[in-house]
RNA sequence: GGAUAGGUGGCAGAGAGGUCAUGCGUGGGACUGCAGAUCCCAUCUACUAGGGUUCAAAUCCCUACCUAUCCUCCA
């Protein structure tokens, strides 16, 4: 398949260093919070990818940080008045639940930082040995001049960037740029002990000493969302390449675009987002992946209930499609077709540039055709047809796979036939409560020719 | 100021030189006890503006304007 690489620009197509297998990397989470839906988008789509590359034929191993020491922890502890680690462990766990809530289940390690000290320490002594690093009263420092190649991801020129308004006269950084490795302990912070005395980690580094714990110098994909990309990024190149050497820290890097809600990026320092539990809430876990992924995964997407609700009809219609295929007649329509074609203009799609979009518009017109039949598909169609749509919720998981005969299929399907009497007695009243009352425990009925049909709502 | 990505029908959003995107919405009809779902017809000849290249441009080139994001923690 092709990818679009921030790296150079380009669409190109994915060749893993090693034969058939991908390494993956994402930046995961700082577990201070619950996560919101603007960084459920991201980990969809990387969840998707991963499990599309796999399908692909790769074999995938995709591994995310777990950033779980960091100043946003310590004021959370501080102003909870609970332990670090209990704020960290607290959040981790919740962001496992939300993910399995969600179906982003593809990640195969989890790799918290704090397990990952003495690797930490190991980069940064290799960097300080090289020179590309120097050592200050209050920590260890990247000296961003000493790497030629920094800023060749964003495209951003040092001597251009506008230095942050935080940064405070007291520092005594090189360059306004350079980044902290080893934070030294202030009064009442936690510290790991080190050549350079207690303290604890800066962000960039944890991600190259995991990556490098996992998969060496060099990996296949990174990933994340387009706002990790300067300075996050870009440090992690540039800590990585300076110890390896190496031409990649990872050969391609794809960054996801934005969830804006109200005009602006969801972001939790603004106060601006909806925590995904708050939407799981309300919604079902494949509506809201559906909602996220029916965009271009690049582009910055909009969250408002409106453009919401448009995105669950949708997905409704492809719901309903998939579900007539289960009670499909068995006789031969007059207008066959062949399914197959939707698989294979689904995986091109796919295949290029990762475009759900498009991918999506094809299920709905598989959908149409499905609709158009009127339901008399040959069993052997259906079956195509009914492949098409595992496939892509294999991949995507917008499906609902309600157990059929489970028991309590078993208990709803009895007070249908309830109803049905009624019906027959031409008894609409009754009939009509036991409608509204189904409806208002989450079973929507819908009576068709072939007999009445229910889903969950 | 620098960087990056964009400007497509009522809305969202694909397409990347010549043929229907798709979905949501809206109007009418069919079906139905009603509702829902679905179907049919209609609505819509849309591509920021101005130049250029070409037999042909939403798609390529130039100019202008506009928007978003990043340069500070952020998925």
């Amino acid at each position: 398949m092709k990818i679009y690489n921030t790296l150079t620009r380009t669409v190109e197509e994915i060749v893993p260093q090693r034969q058939g297998r991908i390494r993956l990397f994402v930046c995961g989470p700082t577990v201070y919070n619950y996560i919101h839906l603007g960084n459920a988008r991201t980990f969809v789509l990387f969840d998707s990818l991963a499990k599309y590359l796999s399908f692909s034929g790769f074999e995938v191993f995709y591994l995310q940080n777990i950033t779980d020491i960091d100043d946003k922890t310590l004021r959370v502890a501080s102003e909870s008045g609970v332990p670090w680690t209990e704020v960290s462990q607290k959040f981790y766990e919740e962001y496992r639940k939300d993910m399995e809530a969600l179906g982003a289940n593809s990640v195969n390690v989890y790799a918290k930082a704090t397990l990952y000290i003495e690797e930490i320490k190991s980069q940064i002594r290799r960097l300080l040995k090289k020179g590309f690093a120097y050592e200050t009263s209050d920590g260890v420092y990247f000296h961003v001049e000493k790497f030629r190649d920094m800023g060749a991801l964003s495209g951003q020129k040092l001597d251009k960037v506008v230095p942050g308004s935080r940064v405070s006269p007291s520092e005594q950084k090189l360059n306004p740029s350079d980044f902290v490795l080893w934070k030294k302990q202030k009064p009442g912070e936690p510290a790991w002990d080190s050549p350079w005395g207690y303290g604890r980690p800066g962000w960039h580094i944890e991600d190259t000493a995991i990556t490098e714990s996992f998969f060496g110098k060099s990996y296949d994909i990174h990933g994340g969302a387009k706002d990790l990309m300067f300075p996050h990024h870009e440090a992690e190149i540039g800590q990585m390449r300076s110890i390896s050497g190496k031409k990649y820290l990872a050969k391609y890097w794809i960054h996801g675009g934005y969830l804006n809600f109200g005009g602006d990026k969801m972001s939790k320092s603004t106060g601006n987002f909806i925590l995904l539990r708050e939407a799981l809430r309300k919604y079902s876990r494949q509506q809201i992946r559906f909602f996220l992924l029916n965009a271009n995964y690049s582009s910055d997407l909009l969250y408002t209930e409106d453009l919401f609700k448009a995105s669950c009809e949708a997905l409704d219609r492809i719901q309903t499609a998939y579900e007539m295929l289960h009670g499909v007649e068995g006789q031969s329509g007059s207008e066959d077709f062949d399914p197959g074609i939707y698989l294979s203009r689904i995986r091109s799609s796919l295949d290029n540039n990762f475009d759900t979009r498009s991918a999506f518009a094809y299920l709905q017109e598989l959908s149409s055709m499905i609709f158009r039949s009127g339901g008399k598909l040959s069993p052997e169609i259906a079956a195509r047809a009914r492949e098409t749509y595992m496939f892509v919720d294999r991949i995507f998981g917008i499906l609902k796979n309600d157990a059929v005969g489970s028991d309590v299929s078993r208990a709803i399907q009895g007070i249908i036939n309830l109803r049905e009497e009624f019906r027959k007695k031409r008894d609409f009243a009754t009939s009509d409560m036991i409608r509204k009352i189904l409806e208002e425990s989450g079973v929507r009925i819908e009576d068709e020719a072939s007999g009445t049909k229910w889903r969950f709502v």
